[in-house]
RNA sequence: AGAGAGUUGGGUGAGUGGCUGAAACCAACAGUUUGCUAAACUGUCGUACGGGUUAUACUGUACCGGGGGUUCGAAUCCCCCACUCUCUGCCA
């Protein structure tokens, strides 16, 4: 959420900056948002005058009622009742200011920094980096969805048959190639630095709430009524919200913490040609890092992250290519967002597999993620996450990129985490 | 799921409807002193939103799990809700 502080003091960036969100009345939402802040304040000025006077009569009633001065307290208890409506009145407008500018600032998204480029689409985000070579396949390539078939290591039909479409059984080496990456990515953030953590994988609203997804995503969280919790859609959810009203010490950052959760996502609407297989799936694994820093080191953190993410699609042997998202293509709550796809040679697409994020301080507004500095003042910290990494499509890649006649070459080192070297 | 108990500042923990933004202790911070350490002593020490100021100072209001009510006045009384703990039940 945008501190209303920063629109004021900013405004002329922050218009610029969500125009390039191609965000529709950006200028008619942010001077709403100012007015709307203006009312909150007159409203509360008047009504704590009212509320102060009103307070003095009380204690003044206390002692004439002690000294026995009846008729005098009952003469001044008029006076306290007029202002009992008043300030309720003031109270009423105060209240209602609030909560409808808490409800515009809901809708509007983060400010991206500066270096994203405008844009509206995934057409007109910036390839930054590319790593790698293509592998040409023969004749005779398969796509992961044959694959699958072919070797029998994971199992659509059966997933109908428990879940539904989208939630797949992973069976044989297909079980212990997703046990296998999930320990090499834990591993790989433990030895950088990062502390793990297992967190719940349902969540309550107000976690939805502190990392953005609600109410922005609502209808794409899977949602248990009876217990109103939600399945993660992501580990960020439940890490993040770790932090949720702390005031952490400037000398306990940066905090780094790595999570493995399965991930849960209806993907309502989003079904069509693209999307067979591992492509998109209503269940799948991820391993997320998440940071929280000071606001002075996010941009190094963020570029710090990318790497780490790269580091391990290299040490996996995959071709990708780093993305840096347009304004229009950009999640809700990111300020700057680097997307890494891996080449998947039989499709001979590029899949997205990682998602880096710096969210500056639009999340930490919410979550009431603070840090004391060092003129002793809390200010809002930082919030960064990425996948490090999602599985499916990284299991795609690796199944279709090494395909040959006589099987599926696993990258060397997966190898000690999962005892065979193919399938 | 049933019955009971509870929820107060960073922590522990007092608190008869006005003298309580809240005792005390601990922790933390600053300082004094004994050669250093330890100890002792003194002081500071919640958050949010306003007013005010160049910035301080100063100042108002709210907050004792959340919401509502009674009252001139509520941490304290009443109602609803959430959560935690204990026992019983069930269970990996």
């Amino acid at each position: 959420m945008l501190l209303v502080q920063h629109i004021r003091d900013h405004y002329d960036q922050v218009l610029l900056g969500l125009n390039k969100r191609n965000l529709k009345n950006a200028a008619t939402a942010l001077q709403q948002v100012l007015d709307l802040d203006d009312l909150r304040k007159s409203a509360q000025t008047q009504r704590d005058q009212f509320q102060a006077e009103a307070n003095t009569i009380s204690k003044e009633i206390g002692t004439l009622m002690k000294e026995g001065k009846t008729a005098e307290a009952t003469a001044v208890r008029d006076r306290s009742a007029l202002l009992k409506t008043q300030i309720k009145e003031l109270e009423e407008q105060h209240e209602q200011a609030e909560a409808e500018l808490k409800a515009l600032l809901y809708t509007l998204p983060n400010v991206p920094f500066t270096a994203v480029p405008a844009g509206k689409s995934a057409e007109d985000n910036e390839v930054v980096l590319s790593h790698g070579e293509i592998p040409s396949l023969g004749e005779g390539k398969l796509p992961h969805w044959e694959l699958i078939k072919k070797y029998d290591i994971i199992d659509f039909d059966l997933g109908v048959k428990i879940a539904g479409a989208g939630f797949p059984v992973y069976k044989g080496k297909g079980a212990r190639l997703q046990r296998a990456l999930i320990n090499f990515f834990l591993d790989q953030a433990l030895a950088a630095g990062y502390v793990e953590v297992q967190p719940p994988i349902l969540v309550n609203e107000d976690s939805g709430y502190g990392t953005g997804q609600l109410p922005d995503k609502e209808g794409q969280m899977y949602f248990a009524n009876e217990d109103k919790l939600y399945l993660i859609p992501t580990a960020e959810v439940p890490i993040t919200n770790l932090y949720r009203d702390v005031l952490v010490n400037t000398s306990d950052l940066p905090i780094k913490n790595v999570g493995y959760t399965p991930c849960f996502r209806r993907e309502a609407g989003s079904w069509g040609a693209h999307v067979r297989g591992l492509n998109r799936l209503h269940q799948f694994d991820k391993v997320e890092i998440v940071q929280i820093t000071h606001p002075d080191n996010s941009y190094a953190t963020l570029e710090e992250m990318s790497a780490y993410v790269q580091g391990l699609l290299r040490q996996l042997e995959l071709p990708y290519r780093v993305l840096r998202l347009c304004g229009g293509d950009m999640g809700f709550t990111s300020a700057m967002t680097y997307d890494m796809e891996v080449y998947s040679a039989a499709q001979e697409r590029w899949l997205e597999v990682s998602s880096v994020s710096n969210f500056e301080t639009y999340q930490a507004n919410r979550l009431k993620l603070r840090f004391k500095g060092e003129d002793k003042k809390s200010q809002l910290a930082h919030t960064l996450n990425g996948s490090a990494l999602a599985l499916p499509r990284i299991v795609a890649s690796i199944l279709e990129n090494n395909q040959d006649p006589d099987g599926i070459r696993m990258p060397k080192v997966l190898h000690p985490y999962l005892g065979f070297d193919r399938i």
